[in-house]
DNA sequence: GTCGCCCGCGCC
DNA sequence: AAAAGGCGCGGGCGAC
């Protein structure tokens, strides 16, 4: 097993304390190593050469990785104590007894943890954070006003390490100890990826990026200027709304304009306007269409955020309170769909796109062990699956019936679905129902591995308690009522996002381990992009057969990591056992060339036909995955 | 002038 | 088909 290292820094020195053994061991028998900040990057390496490697202990990877990674040194393994302490110290799987002992909410230290130590790259998104944080911490340069950045760290590490030693040790339970212990591996390992991510970026053509603008858009404006597209089409809405002077941008004085022209609308928003049947609708939905482009990813973000046909922004790690990532700068978690053409590999390159198809569905299914839901997700699509079981009448009725199920849905046709799923799947459906009853009483819901939902705020408990004393007006007890329904529907889907979230990163965490094993000649593939249940690799064309196999294998690991005791799902109607979350695999140039199952099948027969440029051209490979490639490791 | 809120929409 | 869970971001606009 690898020793633990602990990067200690005090008065801008760096020490290293090497646990004589395993994990846990108690550290003050060992000897700090004094490393001058200069020579970090060669010991690491070293360090990282040994038989069982090690795994780094410090207070956070977005501190320490950077540098190292700029000077050309990746780590294999951390354990980020501000990442874990998160989780630890909210999660109901450690007695929480244990919890208020090792970090009462009095604890000074607590402002010390809680900075996030990436807010630096909203500032200055295309510097190379490596030496900022770097200098930084020398003390030598107070940095962007930005929090902990700014501040010289304080943070105990030795102490922090025996803290969450002794939690970890307080759960006696070994399944729940070894599935805490995977969180806290996968959410380090994260940290690892995300500062990866934001160095190697995406590979963006600021070429085909511009010749989509202007197509699209029309030539680049001045800056303050609307691109011609928007101008004729902002004239064309004036003219119909007979309102010369109308601004399409303010949504105030638009709607003004379209109730004074008989629309029945209360806002400006899209699915609104799609229920008018008036010569504006279509005209002005290709202007918000198109100014929405322009604004979030025209020809100013593309100077901000690409440089070097490179997209770099930042990942956040729990960025989410589910355990989902968020981003910062860039909106790199909502690329759209109509500019993915520019998402290119570099020559001699190529992109792994990886979605892990239908994902929350099916983790529902695992965690609840409903058999039956395994069983219709074995053969590929899930959605089909439930009408093949004869639950639903159709595929969409399938998708917008379980979506409600995970969200709590309980109007409209989604709503109507969800008490046919509920007959159909009892136990997954009881998953969510359960975690609903739990929000909307104020209790807490944990994920499979540990992470808690955080409590009702004192507000939240404060009103539900208020509605429910005598001489509570029916106001009060309804909106109450309608507040308690709000966290439940939050709560509900808490437990399947943040188990999803859980399976995504330990899915990213191997196929980063498989990846550092892989190099050729022209480079090694690189982890590109992540985004909540894709993966996207840029790699030399000649080892992309076997990301292809890094990418299977790490699903199939994931799930048994996180689900051992479930068999590989059988389809209902025999055959095959096939993987709990099958992946849809393409090998492409450019990101658009991206296998979206669910548009493909959306676009059979819907509306959505014009998201059929998204299928797979002729120079992208569908790889499907074949029930042997499910025997990995 | 700056700040923060609201709205609307992109992604999952 | 309908407006339910999680985000980030930009424009408009009112408060200061």
């Amino acid at each position: 097993m690898a020793r633990d290292v602990l990067l200690l820094e005090r008065d801008g020195a760096l020490r290293l304390l090497t646990l004589p053994g395993a994990a846990g061991t108690e550290v003050e028998t060992a000897q700090p190593r004094v490393v001058a900040r200069a020579d970090l990057p060669g010991v690491v390496a070293e360090l990282e050469a040994a038989p069982d490697g090690v795994r780094w202990v410090w207070d956070s990877t977005f501190r320490h990785h950077p540098p190292l990674v700029a000077a050309g040194v990746r780590v294999s393994r951390c354990w980020d104590l501000r990442l874990t302490r998160a989780i630890l110290r909210g999660s109901t799987v450690v007695p929480a007894d244990v919890r208020a002992r090792e970090w009462p909410e009095t604890d000074p230290a607590w402002d010390e943890w809680d900075g996030d130590l990436g807010s630096a790259a909203a500032i200055s998104p295309l510097e190379d954070r490596g030496a900022t944080l770097f200098d930084t911490a020398e003390g030598t340069d107070p940095g962007p006003a930005s929090g902990d950045v700014a501040r010289p760290p304080r943070r105990d590490v030795v102490a922090e390490h025996a803290r969450q030693t002794r939690a970890l040790a307080a759960v006696t339970d070994p399944e729940r100890h070894h599935r805490l212990r995977l969180l806290l591996a996968a959410e380090s390992s994260g940290a690892l990826a995300a500062v990866e991510l934001r160095h190697d970026g995406l590979p963006f053509a600021r070429a085909e990026h511009e010749a989509t603008l202007t197509r699209l858009l029309g030539p680049r404006p001045r800056a303050g200027v609307r691109p011609a597209t928007l101008e004729r089409l902002a004239g064309e809405i004036r003219a119909i709304l007979d309102a010369p002077r109308l601004n399409p941008d303010s949504q105030p004085h638009l709607l003004r304009e379209l109730r004074r022209n008989g629309l029945d609308v209360s806002s400006t928003a899209k699915w609104e306007l799609q229920g008018n049947d008036h010569p504006v609708v279509a005209v002005l939905l290709e202007y918000k269409g198109l100014a929405r482009l322009a604004s979030a990813n025209g020809w100013h973000w593309m100077d901000t955020w690409v440089r070097e046909d490179r997209f770099r922004s930042d990942y956040v790690p729990s960025g989410v309170v589910t355990g989902r990532w968020s981003s910062r700068g860039g909106g790199a978690l909502s690329l759209p769909n109509v500019i993915r053409s520019a998402v290119v590999a570099d020559p001699g390159w190529s992109l792994v796109i990886v979605d892990a198809a239908q994902l929350e569905p099916r983790i529902l299914a695992a965690m609840a062990g409903d058999s039956a839901l395994l069983a219709a997700g074995a053969r590929g699509d899930l959605y089909q699956g439930l009408v093949d079981a004869g639950a639903v009448d159709t595929r969409a009725h399938a998708k917008v019936g379980m979506l409600g199920a995970l969200y709590g849905s309980t109007s409209g046709t989604s709503g109507m679905l969800v008490p046919r799923l509920a007959r159909a799947y009892p136990r997954a459906l009881g998953l969510v129902d359960g975690a609903a009853r739990t929000g909307e009483s104020g209790g807490v819901v944990t994920t499979w591995l540990g992470r808690s939902s955080p409590p009702a705020s004192a507000a939240w408990r404060e009103a539900q308690g208020a509605a429910s004393g005598v001489g509570a007006g029916a106001a009060e007890e309804s909106r109450a009522r309608s507040r308690a329904r709000e966290w439940g529907r939050f709560t509900r889907n808490f437990v399947v996002q943040g188990t999803a979230a859980e399976w995504a990163l330990s899915w990213m965490a191997g196929v980063r381990q498989s990846l550092r094993r892989l190099s050729a000649d022209d480079g090694a593939p690189h982890l590109a992009f992540f985004l909540h249940d894709e993966l996207v690799v840029h790699t030399p064309d000649a080892l992309a057969p076997q990301v292809v196999v890094a990418v299977e294998r790490a699903a199939v690991q994931a799930s048994a990591l996180l689900f051992p005791h479930l068999r590989p799902p059988r389809p209902a109607d025999g055959g095959e056992p096939r993987p709990l979350v099958p992946l849809d695999v393409v090998v492409a140039r450019t990101y658009a060339e991206s296998a979206d199952a669910d548009a493909e099948a959306d676009a059979d027969g819907g509306p959505d036909g014009e998201v059929g440029a998204l299928v797979v051209e002729a120079a992208g490979t569908v790889v499907g995955l074949e029930p042997s490639d499910a025997a990995g490791t």
